[in-house]
DNA sequence: GCCTAGTAAAGTGTGTACACTTTTAGACAG
DNA sequence: CTGTCTAAAAGTGTACACACTTTACTAGGC
């Protein structure tokens, strides 16, 4: 499926994703195919194969007759997948403690060590809150598994469209800090089994407290700031 | 995805899977949009749709321009694919320890004896196989995960049309037995992180007698009985 | 005889038409 | 006013046509 020359399904794939993630598509939405492919300006073919595709992503659901829908994640699923991905982060780092070369291990303590200055000088919690995912992904992709590596952000993405509520409770992002702490010090001790402990739980924790503020919040998708708690994060 | 009422494209889907774990379509056989639609008496609209949806899921490649092929892997490939496996499978039988129910368990030590049984009897290998895959199938599913076992017998089918090589060497099946005797073992003392490392070394070790036994007969995927030491094993 | 260019054949990507299914809205009965 | 039946509207599923790309084949030059 990898295609060098982009065909017009994978350009409206690619949008739709996009849209996805930035929030002007929320889940619970319709997708129309018609209307797509006037707003993309070509045929229903290329939309629909698109749709196609993201349904077997599992990022929108389809049924036979039925609309498409962006995919919408109850708790109880939300947690499932939130358990499956810790488990896969798990697996992916007990690899990489011992796999990572002594580059990519500075890489994940730089951007480590930017968020904790971050963290100290009260900077921009979007700049935080990439640097997160940097690191998650660095510490992922340190397995050299590309098999393990797809499967985990695979995962990872059906969460993405709900990462846009972001919760910086006081105090969260501190803990999020001393997690990290804990996962860099098991890696650079070489300690694969701590390291898979700490970043199960972390993530665990995570999806958690994200799944708990998506059940409370489940009436709207529109932006959300109830006494500065909550802010909203773009992909 | 989940159609109450079959669409043609999810029959011609469903076609081509069976054809493709059966053995009639072999990796790297080509896909041809026309000839399948005059096979299954269809367009090929929906023939389209059924290879995108395989393509996605991995199982069929595909490039724009080119014609779609049954996925085929390299050694390399299939080593990394048997690895994330075997962490997968990993993973959730350290859920599965704690969260088995009693019947559960019952079954899977049923299967297990069953199999034990059919091993001192010389019973049929293909019995055999069929009992060891309804292990595994079991052992993933006890962790009550749909995350996770649906992501984990994901993998678990882009290996499948490979599995039609059973590896039947003297001692091998025994060995399988062990292994599966030692797994069983740990979740009855429940010890959830040697029942973990118990499957992780035995997913680990049958992929790799499956991947150097490819990697040794590339040259064809028609039936390959030499000494009788292998044994096409249908699914 | 082998390589290369050019052309024909094959095959994929997309547009369009239409059948069939679902949804919506309105009329009618209770 | 509410619920139900009916018919129109909307939308998906499939067939088919055609343009464009790739592949296979052929002929000509070295």
């Amino acid at each position: 499926m990898t295609d060098r020359d982009l065909t017009q399904a994978d350009t409206v794939r690619l949008a739709i994703e996009r849209e996805i993630f930035g929030g002007q598509l929320a889940p619970g939405d319709a997708l129309e195919e018609g209307r797509l492919a006037d707003r993309f300006g070509v045929s229903r073919t290329p939309v629909r194969e698109a749709i196609t595709q993201l349904a077997q992503a599992g990022l929108i659901t389809k049924r036979a007759h039925k609309r498409a829908v962006v995919a919408q994640l109850d708790p109880g699923t939300m947690l499932e997948l939130f358990e499956a991905l810790a488990e896969l982060e798990g697996a992916a780092v007990f690899l990489s403690t011992s796999r990572m070369s002594e580059a990519e291990k500075r890489e994940l303590k730089d951007i480590h060590e930017a968020a904790a200055k971050n963290l100290r000088s009260d900077g921009d919690p979007n700049e935080y809150a990439d640097l997160g995912f940097a690191f998650h992904q660095r510490l992922v992709r340190g397995c050299h598994n590309t098999a393990l590596i797809d499967t985990t952000e695979w995962l990872a993405l059906r969460v993405l469209p709900y990462r846009r509520f972001q919760v910086v409770a006081p105090g969260r992002l501190q803990r999020n800090q001393t997690d990290h702490d804990a996962i860099i010090s098991a890696i650079f001790a070489g300690d694969a089994e701590a390291a898979r402990e700490e970043i199960r739980r972390h993530t665990l924790e995570q999806g958690d407290a994200l799944m708990r503020f998506i059940a409370l919040n489940k009436t709207s998708h529109a932006d959300f700031h109830p006494n500065g708690l909550i802010k909203e994060q773009p992909l």
